[in-house]
DNA sequence: ATTAATCTACGATAATTATCGTACGACAAA
DNA sequence: TTTGTCGTACGATAATTATCGTAGATTAAT
């Protein structure tokens, strides 16, 4: 019983859902609209297919469907962060977090803790 | 110009060249179905098909293709990375960073070489 | 020289994704 | 009540990926 996963496209409003909660077509499709060139129908179309698939539900007492993530992002990241980190990284999680560092301009509260972080785990060893 | 990204099965390839350099078609395969079960021929119609888009170049003055990657893991990198950020992990780099370091162990050595690393950044700021 | 093993070429097709257009119902405004 | 707006339903299809099977060439082994 794997949840099979989402595609591109559907990544993308799974993230509009999990940003602002539940919402409507409208809603998602306008957030969506602003990275990229897409029709509204398409939106739609994408989430009633995800609909099917399980990935959301939605409340259809209204005219305006309001849906809702059932998949939670807590549940895919596992497999996400191993296929970047197996591919472009060399299978090195250390490399990983390197150039997130890196490459980011991490706030001074970040880098705290992270420290923190650091000595919580060295304490455990 | 801009290079399209690798698919999935695309990149599951090129992680095997990255990592052991030029190969035939057969040691990319041997490696892959530690992976997952694929038949030969499917691999060596990837292999070709992404010699035509130009990810791979290849040698073929031996009757057994040596293939190469031309597009290497940093290319891809920061893309893979926004990605995962902006989707699963909210667009919080830190959260990325931290989720990295507390679901896989991560070794003394590790943790001082992220240390530093963060010692480096502090003082730039 | 046969036979067997190893490779590439390549067509075919299944499967999946991504996108749109059209139809049509509900509702509110004029 | 007519018209315009907003929304869903859904078919169609393009585009892309993923997978195999078969054919035929080359090389090695007997």
């Amino acid at each position: 019983m794997t949840m099979k996963k989402p595609t591109d496209a559907e990544l993308d409003i799974l993230a509009v859902l999990w940003q602002n909660g539940s919402s409507s077509v409208r809603e998602v499709h306008a957030a969506l609209s602003e990275q990229r060139d897409v029709v509204y129908t398409t939106t739609l179309k994408t989430m009633q297919v995800m609909t099917e698939k399980g990935f959301l539900k939605r409340d259809t007492s209204r005219k305006t469907h309001i849906y809702q993530a059932v998949i939670e992002a807590e549940m895919i990241r596992e497999d996400m962060v191993d296929k970047v980190v197996n591919t472009v990284f060399a299978g090195s999680p250390l490399k990983l977090v390197l150039h997130a560092l890196g490459s980011k301009s991490t706030s001074a509260e970040d880098l705290d803790q992270i420290k923190k972080m650091i000595e919580n785990l060295e304490k455990e060893q």
